[in-house]
DNA sequence: CGTCACTTTGAAAGCTTTCAATAGGAGTGG
DNA sequence: CCACTCCTATTGAAAGCTTTCAAAGTGACG
């Protein structure tokens, strides 16, 4: 069945016969950005599209009393002002040191525009986005602090998996900041779950996931998960 | 400057020249669910892409134990299980008596592909789509329950605008699921709304909005705003 | 080796939730 | 037409999870 889809799509990595979205910035010269740097401000007018060839960015949106929300990280070979209007809506930031290449906004549809190829490609990846988004939505609604961060947890291991163990390249507050929690819970969650032997932290935001199983189930709030936790156990029953 | 967003586009109403994606369900017999029926189920194959004719309708994800999360209403002239996978990402339900035409996705999408036209447009509607998904990420990460409450009633204005007289079709217990809150909270933060002569509560879900500049300032967070409330005045400062 | 920023940890406070009970409204049946 | 029932909304009080405020610990860097 035809599908819009990236993650139907075949796995990564070997043959690269198809077109890619990525393939549209062939030709552009990287260029660099150092950590805490801005690529571009929330409220900019929204001139360009940007390829990430390394590193990690956070996107970033603030209210006018300076609180701050992260709406997501984007790592290699993601995209980055995509899906959004005359204006950039969030200002993006190097997480650490990232290498970018950038094509004008106008050619990049212009480009999808005379491809039949690719113009596929963009929907399906605004269709993955807005998945993201709308799990993103779950947890934040409807989330405790510690499912939360396992989630982040799981959530970067698939996104970068070398075995079972990730690096989290961002600090505490950044993940705070994503997970609508302080510093500190996140900070005091990390402990807990090491101390319970789920997870072990290596120097540098190294971190080992010990037990892939139970971390799932606390990350999806598995009803027998937890124990001492907030039980909100409603059923959503509809009349027939 | 090229711009992939309804939101620039010229204003409702006046000549329908140019074509919508709507049109794609042209000639489409328009099919009635009853309040709390359900039109797609979460985890269903994902075969058709639907039109919302008359009504309002919720799109609820559920964790395994129960809790609800609300990821958005869907509102007449809006459509319904397009930008997602090979199976439905959420399960979608009548909140009021809604009226819906349907088209196979296939062909939907071919009629979306051969449409050089209607193909900006699929995009444009995806990228207003990602733009609310991340307010909502802002919105539930950072806000307050009153913060929340008036951002809603506001996003509502604005989505059915009757003068400043709008409609909450909704439960509070829907609004709590979309907000992050329970339906408790809901309820007490109207009555206070109300008491503040911000809000006027009246039979069937109406509500006037009274002062809409100081409701606009609270939704924002406005550092001026609110007195007694999380002073979370954190500015974001990085390095030149 | 001192500085600076980030992380961790502790303790108290607070906002929202939970639990419980009382209204309120709509629809039904007598 | 009114009583009855059911469901939703409202309100109260106590509990709880996360936040706030503070301070100590850690690591990178010059």
């Amino acid at each position: 069945m035809f599908m819009y889809s990236q993650s139907t799509a075949s796995p990564a990595g070997g043959a690269t016969a198809r077109p890619k979205l990525k393939d549209l910035f062939d030709g552009q010269r990287p260029e660099a950005f150092s950590p805490g740097e801005a690529i571009f401000w929330e409220g900019d007018e929204a001139r360009q599209i940007f390829d990430v060839l390394e590193g990690v960015l956070r996107m970033c949106k603030v209210l006018p009393d300076g609180r701050r929300a992260i709406v997501g990280f984007i790592y290699p070979g993601e995209m980055l002002g995509l899906s959004f209007h005359d204006h950039y809506l969030f200002t993006a930031e190097a997480v650490i040191d990232v290498k970018v290449r950038r094509i004008p906004r106008v050619r990049f549809f212009a480009l999808v525009n005379e491809s039949p190829v690719v113009q596929p490609l963009l929907i399906a990846h605004l269709c993955d986005e807005m998945s993201a988004a709308q799990d993103q939505m779950l947890l934040l609604g409807r989330k405790s602090a510690e499912e939360r961060v396992v989630s982040f947890l799981l959530a970067v291991h698939r996104k970068s998996a070398i075995d079972d163990h990730i690096v989290l390249p961002m600090s505490r507050l950044d993940m705070a900041d994503y997970l609508g929690l302080t510093a500190e819970t996140v900070s005091r969650t990390m402990t807990s779950l090491c101390r319970r032997g789920l997870i072990r932290t290596v120097r540098r935001g190294g971190v080992a996931l010990r037990k892939r199983a139970a971390l799932g189930e606390i990350a999806d709030g598995a009803a027998e998960a937890a124990v001492s936790r907030r039980a909100l156990v409603r059923r959503a029953v509809w009349p027939d």
